[in-house]
DNA sequence: AAGACAATCAACCGCCAGTAT
DNA sequence: TATACTGGCGGTTGATTGTCT
């Protein structure tokens, strides 16, 4: 009995990420981080894609202050360090470099530093050890050793959600967030007046629309747009005040993330891409009136 | 100019550990 | 306690791009 898919890997896209679908993710993981689990997520964003592949193309590409290529002298020599003091432990080496993925210092161990790797260790002739995997070129896998020196990891990006979401990829990718942006905002706004409404009137949502208000300007939020840690504190008991959910999500999310998933909820059991590519702002207002219905 | 080969890197695969149920 | 689920990781693949002949 092996393990059963992460996902049906006949339904899903797979290869290059599209200039849309990576506006899409990263304006949705901006916003809400990884909406309670990345397995969920690309159903709630409305992206035809593995949850894994969601969070890797977030995690290597698409998360602020990533940098690609450029590789410092620098940073070359504690790459090579930190391989030779533990071997291929690349997300512990990425940690060390800010703004590195582990993917990253991986293809450049792979393609440039493993030759001068192996010519200096040549040289030395004394290789660190002949039990390591890789290449057999003696990497000292000790996790004593890698944590003979701790050191806590940079710091999530954090990201002013107020600001602008720069993005230098391309007109349409920057046309597609502004369209995002816009959206939100005006969703936002709508939200915030209904809860100003609702809050006099007695009903179970009280608690919570009463506490609640936009991310960005304050909600609980601790957002790291790290998208492994990032999560939305949404208020406890919002969901099960809101509209019925599709069929779909409403057998799949109901219980354990269902707080913090209310907001796709409000939208009819719609998609985020479904808000995004909604006809008109009425489409929006349509949306919002369901949440009350 | 065109084909062969090499280099690069984004994306996928499968396993493992931690956590929730 | 057992099982299922999810996130995270390292290894690998394959498409694309660049260089050489």
């Amino acid at each position: 009995m092996g393990r059963s898919p992460c996902c049906d890997k006949s339904s899903v896209k797979r290869g290059p990420w599209s200039q849309e679908e990576d506006a899409i993710l990263r304006s949705f993981v901006e916003r809400f981080g990884n909406a309670g689990n990345w397995i969920a997520l690309p159903h709630k964003a409305g992206l035809k894609r593995c949850g894994k592949s969601c969070r890797l193309r977030w995690l290597n590409y698409l998360r602020p202050a990533i940098r690609h290529g450029g590789f410092t002298d620098e940073e070359d020599n504690l790459i090579l360090s930190l391989y030779g003091e533990m071997g291929s432990k690349w997300s512990v080496i990425a940690s060390k470099l800010p703004g590195r993925t582990d993917n990253d210092v991986k293809n450049y161990w792979n393609t440039k530093l493993k030759k001068r790797y192996l010519s200096t260790t040549r040289e030395v002739t004394t290789p660190p050890s002949p039990a390591a995997g890789d290449d057999s070129i003696a990497a000292v896998d000790s996790p004593s050793q890698a944590s003979s020196q701790p050191s806590p990891p940079p710091p999530p990006a954090i990201v002013n959600l107020d600001a602008p979401i720069l993005d230098s990829t391309g007109d349409d990718n920057a046309e597609l967030l502004h369209k995002s942006e816009q959206l939100y905002a005006e969703l936002m706004g709508l939200i915030e007046q209904q809860s100003m409404i609702t809050a006099a009137a007695p009903s179970t949502r009280d608690a919570a629309t009463t506490s609640w208000s936009p991310p960005g300007t304050s909600p609980t939020a601790s957002s790291s747009c790290d998208g492994s840690s990032m999560q939305m504190q949404w208020p406890v008991d919002v969901h099960e005040s809101t509209v019925p959910l599709s069929s779909e999500s409403s057998n799949s999310s109901s219980s354990s993330s269902a707080s913090s998933l209310w907001f796709f909820d409000a939208f009819g059991g719609g998609s985020f891409q479904d808000l995004l590519g909604a006809a008109s702002f009425d489409d929006v207002m349509l949306s919002q009136e369901m949440l009350y219905y």
